[in-house]
DNA sequence: AAGTTAAATAACCATATGGTTAAATAAAGA
DNA sequence: TCTTTATTTAACCATATGGTTATTTAACTT
């Protein structure tokens, strides 16, 4: 079953180890060891997190002899900031001006509660 | 299991289904039909999604008469945000210097194949 | 050739996901 | 009160997830 790119971009995402690897290739290229150090967690589960972050290009692998270098890719991170593009003016005006968007509902509630 | 936020709110929009619904409530608030209407789909598994956007606090939920309008909330998406500006820099440096980007990675390589 | 190191694969497990149909609840309308 | 409308809950199903241990593959080292 095709999942779509986004789709499975946010699902990469939703995982704390994951992010944590992501968070932790933005100093470089790593091993799978070095990726894994951190973790209390065995080889075969940091395996299955880089192959959900590779489907989701969120991360390129090498081969470097026994090693399996992971570099990070921009790609997927760019489409989800565009994604949040189309929300960014809701709450960027939401937090910017709290007060106003406060006063908004409560004149949206009266004129409701108006119409019962 | 309590699930860390910003988890639960990349595998809310993990799902086409939902971020459809999250999009649809830009315009303002929407009652569960409403929202449910343009999906070939029945309402329990629209009920789901709902479900799993609330516990996310990407909506919010009221009670206006045998109606459960929903309605969306910024925070977790400026939240999401915030965590896009650690990578920020690095996509977007890789798409506006694509080209020395590509040149680096050919140096690299260049230098790598010297190597053997 | 034998041993070591790096990583992946296989097989398994418990729980979660995303959907369904059928039944229950809540409030409005006749 | 009975019916209709809006929505949720319950029970179920197939598949996915996130982990494990044991085994295998690949390449380097001795």
């Amino acid at each position: 079953m095709p999942i779509d790119p986004l789709s499975s971009t946010f699902h990469a995402l939703a995982d704390p180890t994951r992010r944590a690897i992501l968070s932790s290739l933005t100093t470089g290229e790593k091993t799978v060891s070095d990726l894994a150090e951190p973790f209390d967690m065995t080889m075969p589960a940091i395996t299955k997190h880089l192959k959900v972050l590779e489907k989701a290009r969120l991360i390129e692998r090498s081969r470097e002899a026994q090693y399996r270098p992971c570099k990070l890719r921009p790609d997927p991170l760019k489409d989800i900031d565009e994604w949040m593009e189309q929300y960014r003016q809701f709450f960027e005006a939401s937090f910017d001006r709290l007060d106003e968007y406060l006063k908004q509902i409560q004149t949206k509630k009266e004129d409701h509660d108006d119409n019962r």
